[in-house]
DNA sequence: CTGTTAGCGCATTCAG
DNA sequence: CTGAATGCGCTAACAG
């Protein structure tokens, strides 16, 4: 009966080539001052090992992890899901691994919990899609506990309430003044909305883009229509909508929200964009091809999630935190869903 | 000037405590002999330190990493996106962390590369979401390099090209089966494919599924279309549909392909249902309001991902390498895209 | 340029 | 029921 098969370590690479153990850390650090001819023979050794280094016992001896971690909620919505995929990317690139951690629910001990998992995991750094304002209160007391300051991007948070953190995200407010500014361009005399979440930043964000631009065309302001950025919401909120002959034109916060505005309209009988127009945002790759195709607002989610990421290696690299927002502006993408106002 | 602030470690526990390293050790482990008064001195310590036990570590001396690898390739589509979700939930139940690691392209070296990656964090098993037969064959080159059986589970792999490795997935062929007898019932001579990439798994097995319930019926098998599962290939596909007046039935191979194909119908001018039926597959959230609403094969992904967890955490427990097809039976859910062919 | 010596923080023997 | 010793695999000083 022969020896156990045991992943091989740093010091059968070493022993196989005849060298110190050190030599073979050396090599894999990519230390300079290594003979080449050295380097080679540990390297030709690795590879007949096939050897793998123990991320553990690294871990412990440099404290260094080399992963960040991700806080989610619901990553079955679009806009994250598309980030989460964006962010491993660009983790890769930079050489780290990304751990996930979700938040059950949206309040502070779910966030909380979810914060002491990757702390627990030592994670170099935390980015977070989790939305909600309560929620970083939570994280801001979390770091209050944290003895060095843990590197940290906030993707689409409150800004005002926690202004220590630094933030990435679209320009919710201009992206909403673009798309209200078209249909008030398009003749209509007010623009309704179907909003977001409140506990959402974004949410809030973009109903007030829309209301100043709304005010700014001395224009009123009608009451928004509250959502949960799902399909049935936006239906329910077009059901209403659909009901007042006043409604012309509609400001949808999310793409999601305005395919359930389009059914709603349809089943009632109001065209789009007809009788009513109706404006999205976040542009889905589904929009173009919806009836009919969505004129929305597009926020580019790859660049966004290469930003965030590019900002956490920044702060764990020179180990200063940094602050501030980092917005990217949007776009407006005009398809057939909204027209001028016709009396 | 005071001594740097170091997280605690359990040798701090263990002295504000009284007792040895050792004796904390057991409490954490909540191992049962430890004195509860003992035990209660313990657990004040640690709390009054804010001691977060370091997994590196822990790690290091069991050479068990708590952790699951989850292998993806696009998170963007929309049954990934809730499959890792599904099993972040899973697996945060079952007491592992998850890491992602994506596979660039779909291909051997990408796939190699993020199972390598995977496996230098030292992860007890993986699931992988990558769909291609010729990853799986580099999955199973890798796991041959593994001395111990890494625990895998495979969801939506091909189970012809890789017998040895459990699979989880939606039974696609009853579920092609279900949409295509649906239409036939209704008095569709025959029903056309608007098919997913054939290099995913599931492509081909709701391909086939379609193919065979129309051989069943004794129906003709018109050419599938060819799609990549976006709205974009759906509406291609739909108008090369539209341009023949025969066509008055298809099913296609997901929801986001359905959608496509409504609006190059609705472009054509021929009506959905009036004029040709369509079936998508998935139940997107957004299907009940699409126009018209959407009768498509519904899959339960979070089941999916909560079988999947529990197939690799027995895996690990046991340590045996479990195999088969763990399929989960789909429901069709008839809408309004469907109706009798009119004569 | 290379080897030696110490830990990193924890769990796992084995003794008491 | 508790403590002391040992090592997990690696990096970081320090020597040579």
């Amino acid at each position: 009966m022969h020896s156990v098969r045991r992943p091989p370590a740093m010091r059968d690479v070493a022993h196989l080539a005849g060298v110190s153990h050190q030599t073979v850390s050396r090599v894999v650090n990519d230390h300079p001052s290594v003979r080449s001819e050295t380097r080679a023979r540990v390297l030709a050794a690795m590879r007949a090992l096939d050897y793998q280094p123990n991320v553990a016992a690294r871990t412990l001896a440099t404290n260094r992890s080399q992963t960040v971690g991700l806080v989610t909620f619901d990553t079955t919505l679009f806009g994250p899901s598309f980030m989460v995929h964006a962010i491993e990317r660009a983790a890769r690139e930079a050489g780290y691994f990304v751990s996930i951690a979700s938040a059950r629910e949206l309040n502070v001990p779910s966030v909380t919990e979810a914060i002491r998992r990757l702390r627990e995991q030592a994670v170099e750094g935390i980015i977070t899609l989790a939305p909600v304002a309560a929620a970083w209160t939570a994280l801001g007391r979390s770091l209050l506990d944290v003895p060095a300051h843990v590197p940290i991007v906030g993707m689409g948070i409150d800004v005002h309430a926690m202004p220590e953190v630094p933030m990435v995200a679209v320009d919710n407010a201009a992206g909403a003044g673009l798309a209200t500014r078209h249909l008030i361009a398009l003749g209509h005399r007010t623009v309704h909305h179907v909003a977001g979440p409140p506990e959402w930043p974004e949410a809030r964000e973009r109903m007030a883009g829309w209301q100043a631009a709304l005010e700014a065309a001395g224009l009123p302001v009608p009451r928004a229509l509250p959502g949960d950025w799902s399909a049935r919401s936006g239906y329910a909120a077009g059901r209403a909508l659909a009901a007042d002959p006043a409604v012309t034109a509609v400001f949808c916060g999310n793409d999601q929200m305005a395919i359930g505005v389009l059914r709603a309209m349809h089943e009632a009988g109001r065209a789009v964009p007809g009788a009513v127009s109706v404006v999205g945002f976040d542009d889905m790759p589904e929009a173009p091809y919806l009836q009919p195709p969505l004129t929305t607002v597009r926020q580019d989610f790859a660049e966004l999630g290469r930003r965030s990421m590019h900002l956490l290696v920044t702060q764990i690299a020179t180990g200063v935190r940094q602050t501030g927002q980092h917005r990217s502006a949007p776009d407006l993408v005009v398809r057939e869903s909204t027209s001028a106002l016709a009396f």
